[in-house]
DNA sequence: CGTTAGTGTCATCAG
DNA sequence: CACTGATGACACTAA
């Protein structure tokens, strides 16, 4: 049951569906993973009856550990082809590509293995390690075991978004949990469509690809002859719409009708070409990401690149942090005009937080800004940068744009004192000049004047403790003059802190930006490479399937008739040994091996 | 005239 | 306990 999922109606909308592209394809994700334990607990109820009879009649060969059915319904066994000749034939007929693998061990054939219905004529209990004897160049086993933990990922992990993603699932599909063998399996150009029957196919199979419809025909008329007994059920149970039983052709012939599996998942992903495949992975980036397609596909283009942080230079807060010097570049640019003089900002610590920023200097920015795209939070961090306050005090006509921000100043003040005529400088005695100083003073600048404190605010604010201390006691001070030292200095290291505080938290704003985009890239990254990865994997399935379907089908009992894929089904040991099973026997162990991860992960 | 960004100031807390 | 820095909150100004 665990193949079957892999064929239900989810890859039957593959094609047409586009709720991959909805936002709230998360509750989705979450109706899956409720579908997935539903489906297991499905599984349990498989019928199982028979098995222990069919057990006894296994055989295994002590020395090469085939094992061969020791009692073949209906007379002595013995297989007309050796499993060894048949894996050569199969080598011969069907070339496995570079990365051909088989199951390691029971485990992973019944996961891999389409169990309960198989078409009569296909062999469909595919995906038995056969090949584990033809001492592939492989570690076949390690190989396998590789598959079968990336499996388990899958089961874990791709349940969620991708799998409603990549399959297109309806929300109500229970098989559609587990895709990992053939959902949207693309066709495998190496196998050979005639032989290899692809798992059950549901109606909708001749919704993607033509070709696909005509797989009955050919695959009946191929293994009728290997199938003799079995041909007359074939052609009568599968029609051209009913494909869903070539793959879990669950007891045939007999009684059996398959209900057990309502729906047989779409072996179909395999007409789900890379293409498409991309387009889908891209698709969920845009939807993950909230970019739009186009988005999508650039931001693809930069994964190829691998440039981690793509974005634009002016974006990339490390180069904003950098950009100070260029910062501090064009504001000396910028001061051509202005002429030098001291000011309180002139004494200013160096770290001491003087973010301060010309009008003018906001404009050159943004000039330049403009060259490269203007972001905003450039220009706001520029305006924040770090300055040399030194360069401060050569912008005089700045100046108060840092400093004075003194609440009793006219506004007209300000403005004249913000960019002062030049015939005004020309004509501008020492008086205007200043005038024009004392307008900039800051209200506490002129609360000392007013209080006649005898040395600077500079000073005051940013002399050591020791050195504060010791300039006080220098002077006879009154307790209001000492008082509003103190609040001056108080309020000075205030201010610079305040000045401090804000550009820590812009740069913290900024560094957790770009977090999130390198965050979302990896996202997307690692979204695009499960993808494909999850691609390469069906095509390993797919190919594990079409083997396991060959060497089945090429199987003979003593009679020299082919074993029915209804009954039997091929295992693959944990010694690199297959044995040809019954198959309630082998649905009983795949049902046990099932369990034990999803307790695992209980 | 309302909004927004930048800034200064105060209150408060932590070291 | 005083001092200092950090920070939230508020007010003010300019754009």
């Amino acid at each position: 049951m665990w193949l079957a999922y892999c064929f239900g109606q989810k890859d039957i909308d593959l094609g047409a569906g586009r709720e991959i592209f909805d936002y709230s394809h998360r509750q989705k994700e979450q109706d899956v993973d409720k579908e997935l334990q539903d489906g297991a607990e499905q599984e349990d109820t498989w019928p199982s009856e028979g098995a222990e009879a069919l057990a006894r009649n296994l055989l295994v060969d002590g020395e090469t550990g085939e094992s061969f059915p020791a009692q073949v319904p209906g007379g002595e066994d013995q297989t007309a082809l050796s499993l060894k000749e048949c894996l050569r034939l199969v080598e011969a007929t069907c070339p496995f590509g570079e990365n051909a693998e088989f199951p390691a061990d029971i485990s992973s054939i019944t996961e891999a293995v389409p169990s309960e219905s198989e078409p009569p004529g296909l062999q469909n209990n595919l995906l038995s390690p056969l090949l584990t004897e033809t001492e592939s160049p492989f570690d076949l086993e390690q190989q396998w075991q590789d598959l079968m933990s990336i499996m388990e990922m899958q089961a874990m992990e791709v349940n969620t978004s991708t799998s409603e993603i990549l399959y297109n699932a309806p929300p109500g599909d229970p098989l559609s949990t587990n895709y990992s063998l053939a959902p949207n399996t693309p066709i495998n150009q190496n196998v050979s469509l005639h032989q290899a029957s692809l798992g059950g196919c549901s109606q909708d199979f001749s919704l993607f690809s033509p070709e696909v419809e005509s797989l009955p025909v050919a695959s009946s008329s191929t293994l009728l002859p290997l199938v003799p007994s079995n041909s007359t059920s074939l052609n009568s149970t599968f029609g051209s719409t009913n494909l869903a039983g070539l793959f879990f052709p669950a007891q045939l012939n007999s009684t059996a009708n398959d209900t057990a599996v309502p729906e047989l998942p779409d072996p179909l992903g395999g007409l789900l070409d890379e293409a498409m495949l991309d387009e889908i992975s891209l698709m969920d980036l845009a939807i993950e990401e909230g970019f739009n397609p186009v988005q999508a596909s650039q931001l693809e283009e930069e994964f190829d690149s691998d440039s981690g942080l793509s974005l634009d230079s002016s974006h990339s807060p490390s180069s904003l942090s950098s950009s100070e010097g260029s910062s501090s570049s064009s504001s000396s640019s910028s001061s051509s005009s202005s002429s030098t003089s001291s000011s309180a900002s002139s004494s200013f610590s160096e770290e001491g937080a003087v973010g301060y920023s010309s009008d003018s200097e906001t404009l050159d920015l943004e000039e330049a800004e403009g060259a490269v795209g203007y972001q905003p939070e450039y220009s706001k961090f520029c305006r924040m940068s770090y300055q040399d306050p030194s360069q401060l005090s050569c912008l005089p006509y700045l100046e108060h744009v840092g400093h004075n921000h003194t609440y009793n100043m006219a506004p007209s003040a300000l403005d004249s004192a913000d960019l002062p005529p030049p015939s005004a400088l020309k004509k501008g005695s020492k008086e205007k000049q200043a005038d024009f100083l004392d307008k900039q003073m800051s209200r506490d600048e002129h609360r000392a004047r007013a209080m006649k404190i005898p040395f600077t605010n500079d000073k005051i604010i940013n002399l050591p403790v020791e050195e504060f201390n010791e300039l006080l006691s220098k002077y006879q001070l009154s307790e209001a003059q000492l008082s509003l030292i103190r609040d001056i200095r108080r309020r000075g290291k205030n201010k610079m802190a305040a000045q401090n505080c804000r550009k820590r938290k812009l740069d913290t704003i900024l560094n957790l930006e770009r977090d999130v985009e390198d965050l979302q890239r990896d996202k997307a990254r690692l979204l695009r490479e499960k993808v494909e990865f999850l691609r390469s994997l069906r095509q390993m399935k797919q190919k594990v399937q079409s083997l396991y379907q060959e060497v089945f089908g090429r199987l003979r009992d003593e009679n020299g008739r082919p074993y029915s894929p209804s009954q039997y089904a091929l295992q693959y040991a944990g010694d690199g040994s297959v044995l040809l099973i019954p198959r309630t026997l082998a649905d009983q162990q795949a049902r046990r091996q099932e369990r034990k991860p999803k307790d695992r992960r209980k």
